[in-house]
DNA sequence: ACAGAGAATTGATCTACATCATGGAGATGA
DNA sequence: TCATCTCCATGATGTAGATCAATTCTCTGT
């Protein structure tokens, strides 16, 4: 099956200005020609597919036009750990930079498209835009911040607070980029939430049930809507939100 | 209580130079004097205390010449939570990038010397020498590769396996600095350990205790001797080693 | 339209680890 | 020197969540 063709408009990628990484600079320098000569708009990728394997060469980054990617590595003995979930305006793959070979696959989670950034090019813009480089850093210190957050969850929370902080999470950085706070999809399945908490299919199962009979959200599979806000907040305590 | 004075000569930081960030920088640019200008060599810090607390203001990363730092953040309830150990030669600190401000607070598990690397006078230096930058962004992506690799430990493994895996780490990290690998002295306590793999204090005696009876190590409060590295390796199962 | 695979929910049972509790061994300080 | 404190070890008991199992629901492809 090949990838149902949307169409593009071959105009440079404009949707992605948006993103962490480009927004800042679109402000900053107002130089919008430089970006678009680095940036490239991908082939929208349908479901499963992947952005990049474990194991391959490093050579960009990506920002998230449209739809969501899971991000998971591989152990010796076969098991996948997801690693993050990413979603609209947010930017994936700098897992490879430590040493030029990604560490993790990135797969879509849904009809995705994204935005290539290689890093090639990027590193030679960053020379003559010195603010670039930091703006590239601070992308990649939250990407550490998160990582400990979720440390902290998966070392000390119990299955309730992981999965509240999840959907807090997934609630807040949607409504950063305007979408709907309170009434999203969730693009994953249960097994993927669970395979990145820490916790098992029918433990997530089970706190989500618990959820909806809590009247903190209302579910019907993926399509959730959270009721109880303030609530959900107060079952996590975190590590000064980011 | 004050310090106590250790006898420091006031030349330039040479121990630093084998540090992650500054040997290879040395190896290619022979351009030590440089180097010099940019790294400060800060009086020893004596057990307990902090080289910077959460809510500090960013301006300097850190690395080890001896010693050993314990990184942790505080959440809102007041709980640690321990981020990391860092042992000589590796360097801490850019948890404060993404906005200013440091997310955690470090402090030093025994008398420990580190060198300040002001980040300010880095960037201007990394703007004249631009892989520097790289090495710099290599050193960050290999933090967020081990604190994947730690998410990965505490979402899935058993206690068993965690403490085998930090004590592996812990060996390597000190054969890599040519420190003996098999016998060590662990710098943090039962408690930090537990905190940091998400264990309990009684969880993480009882597994050295079993270790020992099993004869993987031998080991007396925090002296530890690793007897069957292959073995404990058996243990652990972990994203592609780093 | 139907068959088969995968996703989700719910129940029953089991277990690894947390929790509670106690005692000892080393440090630190009056 | 003795009192206090912190760290570590180990035993007894409780529990959150894993595991095993069964059912329903929802996609996918022919």
């Amino acid at each position: 099956m090949q990838a149902p063709k949307l169409s593009i408009k071959p105009t440079n990628c404009h949707d992605c200005r948006m993103s962490t990484l480009c927004l800042p600079l679109a402000m900053e320098y107002g130089d919008l020609d430089r970006l678009d000569k680095v940036i490239q708009r991908t082939k929208p990728l349908h479901k499963n597919q992947s952005v990049f394997y474990a194991g391959d060469a490093f050579s960009s980054v990506y920002a998230i036009r449209s739809g969501s990617i899971k991000a998971y590595c591989v152990s010796d003995d076969g098991t996948e750990q997801v690693t993050g979930f990413y979603l609209p305006g947010e930017i994936f793959g700098w897992d490879g930079i430590a040493d030029d070979t990604h560490k993790n696959t990135a797969v879509a989670l849904e009809t995705t498209a994204v935005c290539e950034i290689p890093f090639n090019k990027f590193e030679e813009l960053s020379a003559s835009i010195p603010t670039l480089q930091r703006h590239f850093m601070q992308l990649m210190a939250r990407e550490i911040t998160s990582d400990q957050q979720l440390i902290t969850l998966l070392g000390k929370n119990s299955a309730e607070e992981r999965i509240a902080s999840l959907l807090l999470s997934i609630s807040g950085r949607l409504g950063r980029r305007k979408l709907s706070p309170t009434r999203f999809r969730l693009p994953m399945s249960r097994a993927d939430i669970g395979n990145y908490l820490g916790l098992t299919v029918e433990t997530v199962s089970r706190v989500f049930s618990r959820f909806q009979a809590s009247g903190y959200i209302k579910c019907d599979k993926k399509e959730v809507e959270i009721l109880n806000l303030s609530g959900l907040s107060n079952l996590v305590q975190t590590c000064a939100e980011a």
